[in-house]
DNA sequence: CGACTTCTTGAATGGACTCAACGGTGGTGG
DNA sequence: CCACCACCGTTGAGTCCATTCAAGAAGTCG
């Protein structure tokens, strides 16, 4: 490897900053890493990085701005699953489904990094680390959509969007991109309403009662959350799903303690049965 | 290896089924599955795999059964997130995490197997194609919990209704347990609606209109699906989601195309870049 | 056979939706 | 430079889908 790539492997990515929140990267994980990332793009807003139906794409890694994952009914109802915030994986297992049945669309102008789905076997084969990495942050959105399902399912028009920002809140702080409990939504009422499952109309409303009752304001795309507490109770939040806590770092253990496998199957463990 | 072993490796568990469709498994490989599912366990009905907010536990592959992954508020109001059937897994990467965001309850008499995490290490240290395998199955998982996302909402009651069972259609005719348009359903009308995001009585009135229709017939727990073209047309079902197509073998592809990845980064593809 | 859970149906309520209209804002071009 | 248009946000009024409350029927289990 050159003393180039090395140095260029030194500037931590987002995706490199989240991957080092569940293990302590090696140099040769992070040089490669940053080689997946080679390949940059900007796209301006409102493009989509992929969409519903389609057959292939390269894999991408959000590098910088907002986008979100959403899928539409034939009528053209749509639901928005997620936002993609940097650091993200865009269609990481798709390119190996026969097509994507979901479309993600950007906010903002955005940067985002491509590789081809070629490469994923060697990230499993080569880096098992990064591939288990990676398979984890995976499920750690999977948390995320499956809370979304649980608001749409269970809480009121209310509580929703309630929980939903402090749920933007905590995510865009973890990469600095929410400070003092304000930050930028780059969203029009009419996605917000597609994330939370409303109309346009009621989503103004909500907005409007969390406005008057003082707990949050709003000038423009910028939102300011004068009590967290609050709305955090009122949206039954509970940050457990967002899995932020790296202390155990049970990934790590996982692997220094595991037991070099060879060939066939020997491990320890005895045959226990239970009625 | 010992012959024993290798002749237990045979017989094909649904979690070995379930990989095979995106893969050709090795010898070895089959046989490390099922030396994860060696520690085989029997539970009763309502039983909990998995408890939301606890702390550990080994990973489950169920075997046999039905269980529920739900998720609950503080107050009570709960939402069944998806549908656990043979071959799924149950808190892979949760053994991961500090706690579990979720809880799994079993529906009926289940037969699971588990394994202790730090094997996670092992399997994707030495079994690479296993564990993108699994990657990719826990990704279809969230497909379709996106896709109830997207039924939550912006379909009606009826069409959710609809198309859950389709959905439970495909899913179970693909493990040969709906055979004919009709299969068993171990599930109380309660846990129907708190996978729809409906009340215990408009479930009900929901189900006696598809029933009054002829759309389907309802004995017990059995449910037979009399017209499942209008009733997918209903609830605008699309397989896609469910990623059932198998032929491309994508999976197959990343491996055997890529290039053996020794040390460094040192790849083909130039650097574009794009305004 | 009781006791419990589950299913079913009616009636009234209500939360969210649709329809509709108006105001603000920013971009475009005559 | 301002008229125009498109998009977005805001608000009112009426409607409807789904909920809650309530109570009885039908299973199910010890």
């Amino acid at each position: 490897m050159t003393r180039a790539l090395a140095s260029r492997a030194l500037e931590p990515t987002p995706l490199w900053l989240k991957l080092s929140s569940y293990l302590v990267l090696s140099d040769e994980e992070k040089l490669y890493l940053s080689d997946l990332e080679r390949t940059i793009v900007r796209e301006p807003p409102r493009t989509d990085l992929l969409q519903q139906g389609e057959r292939y794409r390269d894999v991408r890694i959000m590098r910088d701005g907002w986008a979100i994952r959403h899928k539409a009914l034939p009528d053209g109802r749509r639901q928005v699953v997620n936002f993609v915030l940097p650091g993200d994986l865009i269609g990481m297992y798709c390119t190996l489904f026969e097509s994507a049945d979901h479309s993600v669309t950007t906010l903002t102008a955005v940067e985002v990094a491509s590789f081809p789905p070629e490469r994923i076997g060697e990230l499993f084969r080569s880096f098992p680390r990064l591939a288990a990495a990676l398979a984890w942050s995976g499920a750690r959105e999977e948390a995320i959509v499956a809370e979304r399902l649980l608001s749409l399912g269970r809480r009121t028009a209310l509580e929703r969007t309630a929980h939903l920002i402090v749920e933007l809140l905590r995510r865009l702080s973890i990469v600095n991109m929410a400070t003092d409990g304000h930050f930028v939504l780059p969203v029009t009422q009419e996605i917000l309403a597609d994330a939370l499952g409303l109309s346009i109309v009621h989503i103004n409303r909500t907005l409007r009662r969390l406005r008057e009752s003082g707990l949050i304001e709003l000038n423009g795309q910028r939102i300011t959350v004068n009590d967290v507490r609050q709305l955090a109770s009122i949206g039954q939040f509970d940050e457990l799903y967002l899995h932020l806590i790296r202390a155990p770092r049970r990934l790590e253990r996982a692997f220094s303690a595991a037991h070099h496998h060879q060939n066939g199957a020997r491990p320890d463990g005895d045959e226990r049965a239970k009625a």
